[in-house]
RNA sequence: GGAGGGAUGGCUGAGCGGUUGAAAGCGCUGGUUUCGAAAACCAGUUGAGGAGAAAUCUUCACGCGAGUUCGAAUCUCGCUCCCUCCGCCA
């Protein structure tokens, strides 16, 4: 949420943030119910304070057992003045919070401006190539082979858009999110969350999912909440309606999570293996920092993410997305795009935003700075990484000529040393046994 | 799911429907004192709006939302959350 004075002193820059996110909102009428409303405030103010006064008065009077009865008679307009403001008032702020709601977020001014993908620029690239002596297959075809994605089967429990992980598969699934867990929380100090799935509709729309992207979330309607696409929700309103002191700031969480996506108004893209899934797991990292921080930790999010993808082998491209990409609450973008052989093309792995005090301001997350005055804190956050391309990028680009995948040597503690998923061989891939 | 109890400022905790935005204590901040510190004493210490150049004035908020009343932290109703007991259960 914007705050509404930067609505009132400079309604063009953000009629130009609105036009240049490709948005659309409701600026004029705002400013116009802004100014009705001030006034119909002023004029309830003037009676609630003559009532107030004259309640005193009246009191005063009781006291001394005289009469006040023409005093009360008085204040029984006046009151029945003020409900018939309030009524008016509170309907035009209702309607003024429903437009700032679905304000977007003003882009940062380093942001480049254009209405699509095509404009995004091209930040850095890391890694080499993968050269093969064959032609490298698909993880669909790879998977299936080696028996540990089973698409068909969980079509069959769910539909399509699911994902069902099998032996050596389900194993490299749970390696990847505790090495990436293990290295945010140990190497780069962020404390490790474990939130819940399901959130209240105040917290979706803290974050901004609400209440643009209802469609495209799944609900329960028998209790009003949401399961999660991202543990940017829960996570960051972890501290929504709080008063941070300033020496707990910066806070850095990172969290592993299942994301749940309807994937509305993506029906027949990427349909084919696991590219976009209706559900997925992603360790997310999130910061709750001082304003003047923001930019720096958002350079700081983007290369522990980074770090994930270099130890795992992978090569990545890092993009910072014009203003026609950026998400409705977000102020700045990188996206992190790693390298697939077998789909040919690079897939998004994670994104790292900066919001600044947009969501802050709709969740309600200050901070009391050294000054003794509460501010809004910055919140950002970034995948650190997106677990099924990532999947995907390792089993294609670790693939071999028979068949075979190699692990990426970080994850081969995490397999209790498996080096190579192979064919044939039960799923379970037998190794040297720990429990013994 | 059933039966009770509760929700007040950073914390503990008072609060007959009428100078209570809120006692008291703790904590915190500043000052006096001290070589310094502690103690003691004095003072200050909620947030969000509006008007104003400013001093300042003013409105709202005692979990949330309605209602009764001239007037609600205080009375009524609904909701949420917390605690205790019973039942059920991973």
């Amino acid at each position: 949420m914007l705050d509404i004075n930067i609505v009132r002193n400079d309604i063009e820059k953000v009629k130009q943030a609105v036009f240049n996110k490709n948005e659309k909102a409701n600026l004029d009428s705002l400013l116009e119910i802004d100014s009705k409303r001030k006034a119909l405030l002023i004029e309830c103010d003037d009676l609630r304070n003559k009532r107030n006064v004259t309640s005193k008065k009246i009191s005063k009077l009781k006291s001394k057992k005289q009469d006040a009865s023409s005093e009360i008679q008085e204040m029984k307009g006046v009151s029945d003045n003020i409900k018939q403001l309030e009524v008016n008032i509170k309907a035009l702020t209702d309607e003024l919070e429903s437009i700032l709601l679905n304000i977007p977020n003003i882009p940062a001014s380093d942001v480049p401006v254009g209405k699509d993908p095509t404009s995004n620029v091209m930040v850095k690239t890391w890694g080499k190539r993968k050269e093969f002596s064959f032609t490298p297959l698909p993880h669909w075809e790879i998977g299936k082979e080696l028996d540990i994605l089973d698409f068909e089967r969980a079509a069959k429990i769910s539909g399509a858009g699911f994902t069902l992980y099998k032996g050596a598969g389900a194993r490299l699934e749970r390696a990847l999110y505790n090495f990436m867990l293990d290295l945010h929380s140990q190497e780069h100090g962020y404390t490790e969350l474990f939130p819940p799935y399901l959130v209240n509709r105040s917290s979706m729309t803290g974050t901004g999912q609400l209440p643009k992207l209802e469609e495209d979330m799944y609900r329960i309607p028998e209790d009003d909440l949401f399961l999660i696409p991202t543990a940017e929700v829960p996570v960051t309103n972890i501290h929504s309606n709080e008063v941070l002191s300033a020496k707990e700031l910066p806070l850095h969480y990172a969290a592993c999570t299942a994301c749940f996506r309807r994937e509305a108004g993506s029906h027949g893209k990427d349909t084919r293996g696991m590219l976009r899934v209706h559900q997925f797991n992603k360790v997310e990292l999130v910061k709750l920092v001082r304003p003047e921080t923001s930019y720096d930790e958002l350079e700081s999010l983007l290369s522990v993410s980074e770090k994930v993808l270099q130890l795992l082998g992978l090569e990545y491209q890092v993009l910072k997305l014009c203003t026609g990409d950026l998400s409705f609450a977000a102020a700045k973008c990188y996206d992190i795009e790693v390298w697939s052989s077998g789909v040919n093309k690079f897939l998004e792995v994670s994104s790292c935003s900066n919001f600044e005090d947009f969501q802050a301001r709709r969740s309600n997350i200050r901070f009391r700075d050294d000054d003794g005055k509460i501010k809004h804190v910055h919140t950002l956050n970034g995948s650190g990484v997106a677990l099924p391309r990532t999947m995907i990028a390792i089993i294609e680009n670790y693939q071999r000529e028979d068949g075979t995948v190699e692990i990426p040597e970080v994850l081969r503690p995490y397999m209790n040393g498996l080096e190579v998923i192979n064919k044939r061989k039960k799923s379970s891939q037998r190794i040297i046994s720990f429990f013994s």
